[in-house]
DNA sequence: GCCAACGTTGGC
DNA sequence: GCCAACGTTGGC
């Protein structure tokens, strides 16, 4: 099957701990979570056409003292609508999308590691191999593509358990 | 809490 | 399709 054959993809999500942090992930049923609320044109794209079940990415504190990568996670379920665009009760309703039409979408995660100490974005900005990172040049995109020598730097790099 | 960067909206 | 006004993100 062609998917076997395909290498996965890394991304960088993002999320603000005081909403939902790795240890929420960690303590939900399955340790499993549909990644919603995302109200981003570029960032929907690759929710929508690029994420694939089986990629992995850094779990990204931000907004956090201090901001950095917190684990891994990997993709369970590509892309669908986000459902909480349908919801009039959620923060994220749009009334503007609709199920034949939806506007945003989502993927479901699963924890897969949690790094005994943060990366923080700090540690970060001192790699020079990282200087074209994505997060390190557009900073407030929220799901981001991170390269696979970016990836392997960073667990390199750190001690991640 | 400030504010720079940047994304979206809407009048024209 | 431009661009000013406005809103949001997110580091600090």
């Amino acid at each position: 099957m062609l998917l076997e054959i395909m290498d996965k993809s890394h991304w960088l999500l993002k999320s603000e701990p005081e909403t939902f942090s790795i240890a929420h992930l960690r303590s939900v049923p399955k340790q499993t979570t549909c990644w919603d609320g995302v109200r981003n044109y570029q960032a929907r794209n690759f929710l929508r056409d690029k994420i694939k079940v089986r990629d992995e990415a850094f779990f990204y504190h931000s907004n956090a003292n201090p901001p950095g990568i917190a684990g891994i996670v990997k993709v369970v379920k590509s892309g669908y609508p986000d459902p909480t665009q349908f919801d009039p009760k959620s923060q994220y309703y749009d009334k503007t999308a609709s199920r034949d039409e939806p506007r945003w979408y989502s993927v479901d995660i699963k924890l897969e590691r949690v790094f005994p100490t943060l990366i923080s974005l700090e540690e970060l900005k001192t790699c020079k191999s990282l200087k074209d990172m994505a997060l390190l040049q557009r900073s407030r995109l929220s799901v981001q593509p991170v390269t696979s020598s970016e990836w392997d730097f960073i667990l390199n790099r750190f001690s991640t358990g």
